[in-house]
RNA sequence: GGGCGUGUAGCUCAGUGGGAGAGCACCUCGGUGACAUCGAGGGGGUCGUAGGUUCAAUCCCUACCACGCCCA
């Protein structure tokens, strides 16, 4: 016997225990089957499980759910990527909290610190991915800092070294000063501050008393200043092109050039060049020649390269001394409000600068052009289709991918260093000292380098190094290219791009042909959740409070393609209802013993009732498998709520109680098989939004299963459609709804028994009364029900369904007033909607040019409305 | 500045070229033999604004307004 509730805290943890242990998750139990497989976008190792991950993998556990269901060999390929600049933050953190750093280890030492932690605390999110309900293979859980996955990435980067596509530069980076790592565009996020613009005179050599004006919005970086640039066109300036101004402060002279970057309208229409500090003087001190004077150290910190009193000086000190002693020198004209965008670290917090060290690139433009092309072509396909546009706008303008950072946790370089700072980038230190050997002609000490790559560089790999590439063929064999890639637009450019260059530059083949974008979790504010801004919801507390099917049911319900999810907790609620419903439901079967009786056939069905149930199931059952299958989550999650609340629960679990209380036996045994046979199914087609309680009842209800929930079929369509039945039963609802509707209109007590009659009925009237007298009569509260054309008696309630006239003789409870308010009220409506179809028909540009199917559709409607009206103006008369 | 998206019931959101929907909230009634985490009934919207296309527009097109996001 099912308990009074729904535990849900007692039945997940056991559940997803015996899922696991019994390898469900694993594929191989659809052998014969087509494989579908997955990657999980890898969370990072640090994190913990917010909104956002919460729907990701809700809808890839439906995705993963359903194609077990339907037959595919499944995998769901899980793991975590290192997160190597957050995961060593966080060790940081807690070094720093005894009073230590990351040097008072060594690399070496730190790096075991980094492993002691993950062993700790590294796989929260992964139990937490279990608590949801995720049903993973876990028994292939990768890590991006796994062997073989280091493998992976030190292959890509030593072929994509020699094939020239990865080389060593050293341009300008976007330098984080408080990691001290280089970190790449798309971890640098650009907010929009209002700033100060100040105007500097800066004197022109050999003229005294003259001056060019230039503007900056960073009076600081005057002191690396090698230039002034003025546009060519512009005649205020054309004198100055070719002599020098003596830089203030430092004294020293520098070239006024003429470049087209500056702009006449901006400032001044002069701009200081500071070639070494920014990203457009960079450009410009190229093309003229200009030189690059580095001034700040790692920290941002000002260097050697500037006066003695600047040196050691913070950035944003130095910048209020220089205005200081501008203003002192006479030199500052003037200062105005200045709206800018400022670049900060989106991990540090701390305003980048533009920064000229080594480093290693990729060449993202050679490897964009096939995976523009894969997209093109459609052998990727984004849906919904929009984000193809994002795609390839940030592919066509792509730029060098800075993959190296100066951080301890990570993928090793595998480049070494000679004593002349020649390097050999090979897949062993061995191979290196040959290489070596055979430049140099003799054995030489070399040094490794000791930078780090990119995370993101080993995601890139992440579809084909988690099924054993480079050394593993089977497996990516079997599942590779994967079916569908589902993730947040938000990693587009981050994630799936280098995704689709990686895999067609090493297996020459897309790594997925579907990318489901799906929406972003927002808080209330529209805002990204975020932990630095504080607005993250944990998704476990509401696990906990309400269980993981309600969040699930809500997050599927809610995800809508192109559109965000801005989630309330009062939502979550209803589904937990929805749990509970789908719960009483199956109590309620197993009150009345429903069975499936051995040789049960839907199609035998003799009920309408009976009927009537397994047509509905049978469309909503490919309703939801089609919305599954076109990523139509929510159409899916909807139809199968509206189904098992709204038609099984309110409709045919009420009609059915007539028959259980009845005496007709054949009846009962025929409605206990439909009843017990519509359950499973439905308890089936729900399983992929909310697993464990559809499992448990799976497990608690009928005879004993062979085979657990998650490893049935899902239902085969059968052709059940019954349009007759759907018909017949739909009129009666319709019948027993408008009875309610007029008693509590009219403030019928439900206890005063009443009569119906019909007057005038039309054959499904008749056919329908007949046929389900007993049970309109329990619903819908009545005494009996009779036809008769004779006089209405006075003091009767009527309305009209269809063509059949609904008359419910009152007497002394009748209210006369209350009953002509009502009255009036529905004719009013009718009279609208006539005169909405009059005017259509008097149209003659609508009679002539309209599909003759819609006008006729029109006059129906309209010869229903007005026999009605008839109907109901008769009555109020009579009143 | 460029691109994308969104404006529909009090709130959160579905939806469609020919009769405006759901959940929550609200109002009325109801401890009845699955369920008060419930049942029955009900009120509530010129579908952002202005044009255009069409016999017909909430839906398609254009402009505008408001809001959000991404990129420079």
């Amino acid at each position: 016997m099912l308990e009074k509730k729904y535990n849900h805290k007692k039945v997940e943890a056991t559940l997803y225990k015996s899922w696991e242990q019994t390898g469900s998750f694993k594929p191989g139990q659809n052998k014969s089957g087509e494989p579908y497989s997955i990657v999980i976008p890898p969370p990072n190792v640090t994190g913990s499980l917010h909104m956002g991950h919460a729907l990701n993998n809700t809808l890839q556990d439906i995705l993963t759910r359903y194609h077990r269901m339907i037959g595919r060999d499944v995998l769901w390929q899980p793991g975590c990527d290192h997160a190597g600049i957050a995961t060593q933050m966080v060790v940081e953190r807690q070094l720093e909290t005894e009073g230590k750093t990351r040097h008072d280890f060594g690399r070496e030492a730190f790096i075991n610190k980094i492993w002691e932690w993950r062993e700790e605390s590294g796989g929260t999110i992964v139990e937490q991915l279990r608590r949801l309900g995720a049903s993973c293979d876990w028994s292939r859980e990768r890590f991006t800092m796994d062997e073989g996955l280091s493998l992976s990435v030190k292959k890509v980067f030593v072929e994509l070294f020699k094939q020239g596509l990865i080389y060593r530069d050293k341009r300008l980076v976007n330098w984080d000063p408080k990691l001290h790592t280089a970190i790449s565009d798309l971890e640098v996020e650009q907010r929009e501050v209002v700033g100060q613009m100040w105007y500097f005179n800066y004197p022109i050599e050999g003229c005294n008393g003259e001056f060019i004006t230039v503007a900056t919005t960073r009076p600081e970086t005057m002191l690396g200043d090698t230039g002034v640039a003025v546009h060519p066109d512009d005649d205020r300036y054309s004198d100055f092109v070719g002599r020098n101004v003596i830089l203030p402060i430092t004294n020293r002279r520098i070239p006024i050039v003429a470049d087209s970057y500056s702009d006449p309208e901006k400032g001044s229409g002069a701009v200081k060049i500071t070639p070494a500090h920014d990203f457009n003087d960079f450009e410009v001190g190229q093309r003229n020649n200009l030189e690059l004077i580095n001034i700040f150290d790692a920290n941002a910190n000002l260097n050697s390269n500037v006066p003695l009193n600047f040196q050691g000086m913070d950035r944003f000190k130095a910048r209020s001394k220089i205005v200081a002693e501008m203003k002192q020198l006479e030199l500052l004209i003037k200062v105005e409000d200045n709206d800018m965008t400022v670049p900060y670290g989106d991990r540090s917090g701390v305003v980048i600068e533009p920064f000229l060290t080594d480093q290693w690139f990729v060449n993202a433009e050679k490897l964009a052009k096939p995976a523009i092309e894969a997209v093109k072509i459609g052998n990727i396909k984004f849906i919904p289709k929009q984000w193809e546009k994002t795609y390839f706008e940030w592919m066509r303008n792509i730029q060098p991918w800075c993959i190296s950072r100066q951080i301890w946790w990570g993928h090793q370089i595998p480049a070494w260093f000679g004593p002349d700072g020649h390097f050999f980038v090979e897949l062993t230190e061995e191979e290196a000292e040959k290489s070596a050997f055979k430049y140099y002609g003799e054995k030489v000490e070399l040094k490794r380098d000791p930078d780090v790559l990119d995370t993101w560089f080993s995601s890139a790999l992440w579809p084909f190094s988690t099924l054993g590439w480079p050394e593993g063929r089977v497996d990516v064999e079997r599942f590779y290219p994967t079916n569908v890639l589902v993730t947040g637009f938000d990693i587009i450019f981050f994630w799936v791009a280098r995704m689709i260059m990686m895999g067609l530059h090493f297996l020459d083949e897309v790594p997925f042909h579907e990318v489901y974008i799906h929406a972003l979790v927002r808080d209330e504010n529209g805002q990204k959740m975020s932990k630095s801004k504080g607005n993250v919801i944990d998704p476990i507390n509401l696990i906990d409070i309400f269980g993981a099917d309600s969040l699930r049911m809500t997050l599927a319900a809610h995800a809508v393609q192109g559109r965000d999810v801005k989630l309330s907790e009062s939502r979550v609620e209803g589904y937990r209802n929805f749990t509970t419903k789908l719960w009483n439901a199956a109590r309620f079967c197993e009150m009345h013993n429903c069975e499936m009786k051995s040789g049960f056939d839907p199609h035998n069905c003799k009920h309408p009732v009976n009927k009537w149930i397994v047509s509905k199931l049978s469309t909503v059952t490919s309703v939801i498998s089609g919305g599954i299958e076109s990523y139509k989550f929510n159409e899916a999650a909807n139809h199968a709520y509206q189904f098992t609340w709204g038609t099984f629960c309110d409709w045919y679990i009420e009609l059915s109680k007539p028959i259980f209380f009845g005496e007709d036996e054949t009846e009962k045994e025929e409605t206990r098989s439909t009843a017990a046979w519509v359950l499973d199914r439905l308890i089936t087609i729900l399983h992929p939004f909310m697993p464990f309680i559809t499992e448990e009842l799976w497990q608690q209800t009928g005879p004993k299963k062979e085979k657990m929930l998650i490893l049935s079929s899902w239902p085969e369509p059968l052709d059940l459609y019954d349009e007759l039945a759907e018909h017949e039963v739909d009129w009666v609802l319709r019948l027993i709804t408008e009875v309610r509707s007029m008693r509590a209109e009219l403030n019928v007590p439900d206890k005063s028994k009443i009569i119906l009659i019909l007057k005038e009925p039309e054959e499904i009237a008749i056919k329908s009364v007949r046929e389900h007298t007993e049970l309109i009569k329990t619903l819908a509260r009545l005494d009996s029900i009779d036809f008769s054309d004779a006089a209405i008696p006075s003091n009767s309630a009527q309305t009209v369904l269809g063509s059949t006239t609904l008359i419910i003789p009152l007497d002394d409870i009748f209210n006369v007033g209350e009953e002509k308010i009502r009255l009036g009220r529905e004719i009013n409506t009718l009279d609208e909607e006539i005169m909405r179809i009059d005017k259509k028909l008097e149209n003659k540009n609508f009679t002539s040019k309209a599909p003759q199917k819609i006008i006729q559709e029109q006059k129906d409607k309209r010869e229903g409305y007005e026999s009605s009206r008839a109907k109901l103006q008769d009555a109020l008369s009579r009143l």
